[in-house]
DNA sequence: AAGGTTTAAATGATATATAAATATTTAGTT
DNA sequence: AACTAAATATTTATATATCATTTAAACCTT
């Protein structure tokens, strides 16, 4: 069975509700590192440095937490902002709950592919060079979308689970195989 | 016989002839929950909780009713507001005519539609998903305009009469039926 | 060396389109 | 100057895109 040389979890997105109003003006006075410009787009962005992430603020309570590098990480990123919202006075009454939506996840299957052979065997493929250097591969289960290179490298998106990413990229890489487009 | 899984009158506007003229600034201070900005539109904006509708109210005597759920909620908040303009020392010297102008509804034919090919095959047509994501099609008679989605969902608007949301629903359907558009 | 190309996902506001009455102003056309 | 047409505002369902955020891959153009 063939293994990739690895994958790498490289982006968590999950959304987050509080279950109460926020008064994003009164966040973007009370906190630092926070973007709010409503004319342009009505969440409030706060950076966290550590996890590294992006987090969108929403009037609603809801927010959306992007950029870390593990479900792990997206949780402590947002227990982060809710201590530091109380930190400055703003009381959040109930704990967060938190939904991974998407993960990212770049992996090499360390050889390479000749795409314009993949796109003419594979289903369920989009394939147009001088738009996007990446073979597009829609996956039904686990629902992903894999990005192929002719490197051998590839970006896996779409997954909810980060097993999902895994199960996803041994499935790709069989399926190559069988249908004889790389064989190891 | 084709039937429309569920049909509800979403929208009734009505226009109202008072016939006399009307002090909106008057009107604007002894009535809350009204907004009056003549620079802005001519009209004064009167919004009722109890049938939720927002009533328009020129100084010509005439109102223009929208919002409501049908025919008889639409004739309801009317005669709320004359009571209440009577009320407050406004003397409306006739009973109001009422004459509902426009129904609003939506349905769900319960199985998906093919807008490409509806569009091909249907005349008084018109589908730009790119401008908007519902095909328009333009009933004859009754004289009504059918937006429909890809869902299977659909609005009528235009309608003069609740019984020709019935009718138009019904002849869509048969329509789509006749030309192998939906099968059931 | 940057920035654009593509993919997924949530968030919420606004835009797109439909019909209808009402009245006022402004813009454009004869 | 007289005329028409559109924008102003109201409601409502339907469903798309846009705005912004993150991230990798690799190929293109500035």
């Amino acid at each position: 069975m063939p293994k990739a040389k690895s994958i790498h979890i490289e982006n968590v997105v999950a959304s987050v509700t509080l279950n109460q109003r926020l008064d994003l003006n009164l966040i973007a006075e009370r906190l630092p590192n926070t973007e709010f410009d409503p004319d342009q787009f009505p969440g409030l962005v706060l950076r966290l440095e550590q996890p590294k992430t992006a987090t969108l603020i929403f009037n609603s309570g809801k927010m959306v937490c992007t950029g870390s590098k593990s479900e792990k990480d997206a949780v402590k990123a947002v227990k982060k902002i809710v201590e530091s919202l109380r930190e400055v006075g703003i009381d959040i009454k109930n704990e967060p709950i938190i939904q991974v939506q998407n993960i990212v996840a770049s992996a090499n299957l360390g050889i390479e592919i000749n795409l314009e052979e993949a796109a003419f065997l594979l289903e369920n493929t989009m394939y147009e060079p001088e738009q996007f250097p990446g073979l597009i591969y829609r996956m039904r289960d686990p629902k992903v979308v894999i990005l192929l290179f002719g490197s051998g490298k590839l970006v896996c998106t779409g997954a909810k689970r980060e097993e999902d990413v895994y199960t996803a990229v041994d499935k790709v890489m069989e399926i190559l195989m069988e249908k004889g487009i790389i064989r190891e």
